[in-house]
DNA sequence: TAACATTGGTTGCACCTGCAACCAATAGTG
DNA sequence: CACTATTGGTTGCAGGTGCAACCAATGTTA
């Protein structure tokens, strides 16, 4: 009685160039962001977009951490790096102690604006040569990918 | 003089799709890997791939470290977590006294082979009513992001 | 052969990660 | 009102990351 082999298709599943995309990608962001005089990581960058998109009211920590798909320690130890920086300030709120509310700073708002330029290379870059039709059929498969995900969770 | 917004149709590009469900992929990932029983990283299931394909002659780590897409201190540290949970061994070369070739333990095949079956769950899920077309669609695609990459950098 | 350059691997540093345990504040219940 | 959840945020821990500096071994060149 033999043990069978599992057979994998690997290099014809979506599984690695997905992951190793989105590495390269992730570097060039980091390579573009140094290029413009950044010192910001691109985790950084998400954080500042999502408290960018509703820059009046603020967010607190959990939703944060929602928004930007991390652990809710990640998110507080990343806000506390960018709160050195600068980037970020944490209001307490009065009608709830437990929560804080996080604002962009001035600071916070300038370098998010440059960083959308390295943003725009990056996107510009990444997606020369291939054509609307190719996006819009590419989002709609990780789209699919992300449904069935959340269906096995 | 107004300095102009600049405008990033963000949420129709690739880069935020790409982003979340590589991130959501990695997450299954490891869930999947605990699901088995597993104390294993999904970073060092990538290695324990490469090193399962090249399983007669070995690798030295800068190879490895190349192959899996990751800076060679990274690898080496790496590595260090595989040899102490013994899945791999490090021989020093005898030609060359500065090169390890790393090996896979009888253990570290074992566990691969158990990975394996966690894998091909993983991919099952994901890819779920995704037709053939769609996948050699989408993985096109994904090639031509990476070879815009390389021609950035 | 001696001096210099390159190569393979390790280490210090600063950062990001999730999980589990924790604390304080609020909410809910007897 | 007091006791018990629940909730928001922080911290310890173990792991992963790249970069730069480093060391030892090998290769190159005068």
């Amino acid at each position: 009685m033999q043990s069978k082999e599992v057979y994998i298709d690997f290099e014809n599943s979506i599984l690695p160039w997905l992951g190793r995309t989105s590495k390269l990608v992730d570097h060039y962001l980091h390579i573009l962001l140094v290029q413009h005089g950044l010192t910001l990581s691109k985790e950084q960058v998400v954080v500042l977009k999502r408290l960018h998109d509703h820059d009046d009211s603020g967010l607190n920590q959990n939703e944060l951490a929602y928004l930007t798909n991390r652990d809710k320690s990640s998110l507080a130890r990343l806000l506390s790096n960018m709160e050195k920086n600068r980037f970020i300030t944490r209001k307490q709120s009065k009608e709830d102690k437990r929560i804080n509310r996080v604002f962009l700073t001035d600071e916070g708002r300038a370098v998010f604006k440059k960083a959308k330029i390295a943003i725009k290379e990056l996107i510009r870059a990444m997606e020369k040569g291939i054509t609307d039709e190719e996006k819009k059929q590419l989002i709609k498969v990780l789209k699919k990918v992300q449904v069935n995900y959340k269906k096995e969770i």
